[in-house]
DNA sequence: AACAACAAGTTAAGCGTTTTGCCGAAGGTC
DNA sequence: GACCTTCGGCAAAACGCTTAACTTGTTGTT
């Protein structure tokens, strides 16, 4: 392995000096900067990370803390992984994938000194995973939001989704709808859940009807159940919201498998999700896309800014979704 | 910080006694030992990972090399990537998210020493990155197959699967079975291609009637051009095999849209994916379900088993995916 | 001419571990 | 009693870098 001490005998000058040359941290003079970038050319020499976040209490690395996401796992998960992972990288840092689902090993994980920031995934309201994380003392960003609105957090801003949802829906004429969110123990988490139905009953108030909210399961099943639930009981409801991602599909089957048509008897928008799901789905479902890769990148740039220590960094954003027509929505009836 | 030094004044040792204790690397005396944990737990110590990798030149963490998977994420992909965060996390390693699309910059990164060992992902047959990747000398797992049979891999064993699906149709009658591949650029690649091709070519054989391969994007408008294709040149076609995850939902809607019905008129097995897509689609495709946590597994165990010398580990596995019947399998009319 | 200020380097002390080699005491063998 | 092992532990040298403090010239100011 070629060192700095290498680089340094064949430059002639002292390992500071190349040290100095590889971070700018210093000046060094031009011929000596190129005889040491010759150096550093001609050994083909890359110096160790490892070193370099031992001496320096620096390691480049930030955690991506994510619940066990083996199971269900969404297009906007993966978005949001990649789009951590790339931000990184351009601003020269490393990712690490940690699944926790225990606090103890999250901050036995965070003490061991590997990482410099993290990001913590699925955020609830109420979150023991958070204080664990301020415990620590690691600059972090929130995705999601908890209780304290204090912390540094990126998150979909649900109010202006839905209400973007609702404007698309009654310019077509519709004025009964009903919002689907999800029940599951492990899903996105009342915390979300709570702020999208605010924002929901905020929306509709001015349409005067009473609110329809059904929570399943975010599986097609529980899109079935959704459909059922709302043909049988709300059959006034001219369209749906929905803001669970894995029922979108299951919702447009049982609707049709109802007998009726879609957007013909039922108008629907799928909040929080992607494109490509949309596509999926038949009929073409109108969506509103989830910025998850944009989320991410503000994300990793909150971590990174805290870290390198950017004046008034803004580490509370809410980017909403964009719409994204279909085929799923047409004029009421 | 509470450091090994904290650990060994309060414990009334040297700090060399308190890593053997912590690595177990020799023997230490019952008392002392008893001394040493419990000054362990009083000062809540954890031992520094950075400082650890620099001293014993062993970093603990993983890289997962990937192309820029930010576009086209489908569902194995992120069940790739949690299984292999999983199964290092398993056995005492992280990982890294390392998207690379320029083999220069590869190098550099396994340069810098940060990692022990490496997952190369969207192997091709002809790979420059592989080459990078052996000149490094760093232990890896590759994901797919190259030209050189001899390097670690593990991979989808296409040619069980397609077997399994040829006979899953054959089961219900069907003799003029098509296959439809990926033709995107930055796909599966040609050598995954050229396997599923050869052994579709093998499996149906036996029928005596001619092949039928139709290459389209990776897209839901690729699944509808393969469903034109389908019904306007070869309408003796009975039966699709799709090895092609992003076209899978726009074969089944291109099919219905030429007026014909699944699977009454056509059988659809979509192979290489995941259940919960087939869930998504109408009707609800049957569906060769990728192995993709296992295979994940699989890889990160055989980086780790070069990694700590296990003798003869199996390094390279084939896997083939499992039938997980829906409805889009019926019997020829 | 005296002194300050600065530019360009060097020296050396860490950073918190692992790991080799060494030492003294206790026990075994003849 | 002399000798050899084994056991339990310690001291100190790495690992490859960063960085504070220092040295030595050079330039500018008065």
């Amino acid at each position: 392995m070629v060192t700095m001490r290498d680089v340094a005998a064949r430059a002639n000058v002292s390992i500071a000096t190349v040290s100095f040359v590889l971070n700018g941290t210093k000046r060094v003079a031009p011929e000596t900067r190129a005889r040491i970038e010759a150096a550093i050319e001609e050994l083909n020499y890359r110096r160790n990370v490892v070193a370099r976040a031992l001496a320096s209490s620096r390691t480049r690395i930030l955690a991506l803390l994510h619940p066990d996401l083996e199971s269900r796992a969404n297009a906007t998960v993966i978005q949001f992984v990649m789009g951590a992972a790339h931000g990184a990288r351009e601003r020269g840092y490393d990712l690490v994938l940690w699944p926790v689902n225990d606090d103890e090993q999250m901050s036995h994980l965070l003490a061991g000194g590997l990482v410099d920031g993290a990001l913590l995934m699925e955020v609830q309201i109420r979150d023991s995973r958070v204080e664990r994380l301020v415990a620590s003392g690691i600059p972090f960003a929130l995705i999601g939001r908890t209780e304290n609105d204090d912390l540094p957090y990126v998150d979909i801003d649900f109010a202006a989704t839905i209400r973007e949802a609702v404007a698309h829906l009654r310019s077509y004429g519709h004025e009964r709808i009903a919002l689907i969110t999800d029940r599951a123990k492990d899903g996105p988490g009342p915390g979300r859940i709570m702020r999208v139905e605010s924002a929901y009953r905020d929306a509709i108030a001015p349409l005067g009807g009473p609110p329809v909210v059904i929570a399943v399961d975010s599986t097609s099943a529980g899109g079935r159940e959704a459909a059922r639930t709302l043909c049988e009981e709300h059959p006034g409801c001219t369209a749906a919201i929905l803001v669970n991602e894995g029922a979108s599909a299951g919702l447009a089957k049982g609707v049709r498998a109802a007998g009726r048509t879609v957007p013909g008897d039922l108008s629907i928008i799928s909040a929080s999700t992607t494109r490509e799901l949309g596509e999926m789905i038949e009929p073409e479902l109108t969506v509103m896309a989830a910025p998850a890769a944009e989320l991410a990148r503000l994300a990793v740039d909150a971590v990174i800014d805290q870290l390198e220590g950017v004046p008034d960094a803004p580490p509370r954003t809410l980017i909403p979704c964009t719409l994204v027509p279909g085929e799923s929505v047409g004029p009421v009836r």
